[in-house]
DNA sequence: CCCTTGACGAGCA
DNA sequence: CTGCTCGCCAAGG
């Protein structure tokens, strides 16, 4: 599997997340059989054009402790990924620091790899 | 070819 | 809860 495909099988199974669900980089990672490479998914997603069609919902992809990641100072992705979640109804805790973070147990989508 | 970077993950103190 | 270590691997300098 190369780059291309890499990229394509990505944003194939972040297609397939229900609304108001979400899951993780590593996750998606094992969907496409390839558990180590949740780096890689992180950037294909950052790769990923806005306006894509069929459109890719990457703001239902958020690191494995539910955690949206800062992007760093300066930034306002996680301010984004957080707002785009709460208009579909996704819960969205913003912790005392700032870290904006999603209830797995209540909206976590993790298929086993195979079963979709 | 070596070194550093990451929208990451898991384990441990 | 926070912070640190190690494993992972493609990309870019």
């Amino acid at each position: 599997m190369d780059s291309a495909e890499f990229h394509a099988a990505v944003y194939e199974t972040v297609r397939l997340i229900p609304a108001q669900k979400v899951t993780s980089y590593g996750h998606i990672a094992k969907l496409i059989g390839m558990p180590n490479h949740s780096r890689h998914v992180g950037q294909a997603l950052k790769f990923l054009d806005p306006a894509a069609d069929p459109p890719v919902p990457w703001y239902r992809v958020v690191s494995s402790s539910g955690a949206i990641s800062s992007r760093g100072p300066g930034t306002n992705g996680a301010r984004i990924q957080g707002d785009a979640l709460t208009a579909e109804g996704v819960e969205v805790t913003v912790t005392p620091s700032g870290e904006r973070k999603v209830d797995f147990s209540a909206f976590g989508w993790f298929p086993a790899p195979g079963t979709i």
